[in-house]
DNA sequence: CGCGGCATTGAAATTACTCAAGGGGAGTGG
DNA sequence: CCACTCCCCTTGAGTAATTTCAATGCCGCG
């Protein structure tokens, strides 16, 4: 078939691909694997040397405390690289778990290696990837060290929505969004009791809307303005939506 | 002269380096330049494709929020890459500014490539370096989101250990940090008058002595328990102390 | 029908912040 | 050498944000 995969269409965000360069994106595209939803992908602690592309579904990227305390580190939507960066590690540093039954590409180091060597352009696509990969994490360090959970939250599905758009899963007025406040709540590093009076609040206050697995923004700009979102860091070509 | 420098010293904690490896990562250290204290190394917003490793001296890597907040992101050591992220960015997402008087080398994005592909062993050390950054940042921000001040405040204190261990900066005992408790704050997500509280009850509790720019463990073993510190996510060949 | 997971709400407790004040040391200029 | 300032550290008291504990409702599923 020759529908683009994520990852494609998610790169093209950053640079034009030439007709061989997707080519070589599709040809990773081999050992496809299922995960249901509690069956690790990653495990931390553990030692694996596999990284993969998640092609569909939902999956989070998480570290647990000796405490038994989880902090999710960020969820993965579909075009997006898993354990990459544990794959020179002796023993991976987090786990991955899919939120959502999942498709993913199992990729062995060889394979990226060999892609990247070929195809320069590729390469530098990829490292863009992966720097965007932690660029947000940055953003979401800052929103932890420096939002209040209303701004925390509002960032949050601004963001997760630009991530979406560039895969066709988001449209400007809002997207299907499957998590629970439990999940919310161990990213954002709130409590599920919290989380749920914050999405109140801003419900009430008309600047969003998650209910039933739907987020919907009911005043974009005000929101954007509120959680001050600055979409510089996720490096697209061009805006997301206006 | 013979001396390694800092990054040589980090990345022989990950691998072996041959004597010509070696040579290739000095010949890296061409154009030394000095930043004073104040003077922006790299600044977000703006078009920075320069990379950098700290040569000496300390700098923190920072980003400002609309409202004029400040989150510290990391703080960098002699062996550490600065602004590495943004290089492919159109625009840096982030800044970094020397907390001391700081000697850096500048790396241009070609030096770098040829570096890494005429020596497939010394790339693999170096996204493993990568890696590793991106193991602490992650690190971070688990404790943001999970870790109350006073584990927070250990946790740092032992991580900012070992890493300064690797290139020869500390011991089991302690070691020289020169950073105000303003910056403490700023990077722990804390206001200083609490980062200040914090280190008094930590003492008090005969952990850890933070005073005249000096750490002192005061009782290693209870502090890497009080703070839950696993320093699995730095993947060193061997132990640091002990 | 009963059970488990998720969402919702209230009240009390805790953590961290804000505001405010004072102390010490290093540097600077008179 | 002293006065002054600036930066950083320290402490107290009141306040705000978030958590904890507890209880209830809803819904899908076996």
């Amino acid at each position: 078939m020759n529908m683009p995969s994520a990852l494609a269409l998610k790169l093209r965000s950053f640079t034009d691909l030439s007709e061989e360069e997707a080519l070589v994106i599709e040809a990773l595209h081999k050992r496809r694997r299922r995960f249901v939803v509690g069956q690790d992908v990653v495990s931390q602690g553990l030692c694996d040397q596999n990284a993969y592309i998640l092609a569909s579904g939902w999956a989070c990227c998480y570290k647990i405390l000796e405490d038994g305390q989880r902090q999710i580190v960020d969820f993965k939507i579909p075009g997006d690289f898993l354990g990459l960066r544990s794959i020179l590690f002796k023993v991976s540093d987090h786990s991955v778990e899919p939120v959502t039954d999942i498709e993913a590409i199992q990729i062995a180091p060889n394979d990226i290696i060999e892609a990247v060597s070929n195809t320069p352009k590729l390469a530098v696509a990829i490292l863009w990837a992966m720097s965007r990969d932690e660029a947000m994490l940055v953003e979401h360090l800052v929103g932890l060290g420096r939002r209040d959970a209303a701004q925390r939250v509002a960032h949050f599905f601004l963001e997760l929505g630009v991530r979406l758009s560039l895969v066709g899963l988001a449209s400007k007025d809002g997207y299907f969004c499957g998590l629970t406040q439990y999940l919310l709540a161990d990213a954002l590093g709130l409590t599920a009791v919290h989380v749920n009076r914050t999405l109140r609040q801003l419900r009430e206050d008309g600047l969003l809307t998650f209910r039933d697995g739907l987020v919907s923004f009911d005043n974009y700009q005000r929101l954007v303005s509120f959680a001050q979102f600055d979409a510089g860091y996720m490096d697209a070509k061009e805006p997301f939506f206006d």
